[in-house]
DNA sequence: CTTTGTACTTGCAAAATGCAATAACAAATA
DNA sequence: TATTTGTTATTGCATTTTGCAAGTACAAAG
């Protein structure tokens, strides 16, 4: 982990996920269901290949994402959330409120409607999904 | 406004302020009452001045922050926030959460307790808190 | 024993950041 | 008027991060 800038919270969880892929790749496991490098790089945002790798490899220091051997193919990983990654939800879910609020084009505004009506419920739904794919 | 990446509401979000410099200036706003270029300087993390008029600038161009000469003093800015910026609230208060959580020797965490007891009234004390001050 | 899929590395150009010095300008002071 | 102070902003340059293209390593499948 690098030096933090300050104790601050919200200093230092920008230090960890402070930058324009983290998150990217939280919401594909967190919201897609993705697991692997592959699917992470099949994204519409178009990451590039050795950010991907550091990127996944700072949020596994993190203890953010779990890296592990995939049973039907060995020589793929399979990248899960950690508790402390599932905790980001709010965090993601209020990021793609005010995203959806304030863009127009955005294809999931149906969800973004919802989460406004009801964002509790939606957390605790998505936590509901989440909560048997924990490592 | 540079070129999104998609039309992704948490992607259009980072584009926006998806660094380690500009939610922290959205904290000053927001939770300590800075106003001016001054005080954005004096915070513990130390921006440089040129990130400190880029972010300043980017905020106000995405309509985050208002820009208004100081009645006070006619040389001097000051920074508000906007409805939209205000709307950040509840990311910033998700971020303090996370980050308090997952952080010892955080100077803030009787707030994080707080935030953790009873989420909901704390942002709506922040809220309106901050009413009286949109502009 | 060649092809495919998956994860990762390397090299290089471009962009963002960090840091130090300095400028522009209004207000306050001498 | 001349000088100093406070505030905001700019410039130059070194360092770091990112974007992009190509290539490597290695296990599984055919």
């Amino acid at each position: 982990m690098k030096k933090k800038r300050s104790d601050c919270p919200i200093s230092c969880s920008l230090d960890v996920f402070g930058d324009k892929w983290s998150l990217l790749i939280i919401r594909d496991i967190m919201l897609r269901g993705k697991m692997s490098y592959s699917e992470f790089l099949e994204s519409e945002e178009k990451i590039a290949t050795n950010i991907l790798v550091n990127r996944l490899k700072v949020l596994e220091e993190e203890n953010i994402l779990s890296k592990s051997v995939s049973p039907a193919n060995k020589s793929k990983f399979i990248y899960r959330l950690t508790q402390k990654g599932v905790d980001l939800l709010p965090i993601v879910i209020e990021i793609m409120d005010w995203g959806a609020r304030y863009n127009e084009n955005c294809p999931r505004r149906e969800l973004g409607k919802k989460i406004q009506k009801d964002k509790i419920k939606v957390i605790a739904e998505y936590l509901e999904k989440l909560r048997n794919e924990v490592d």
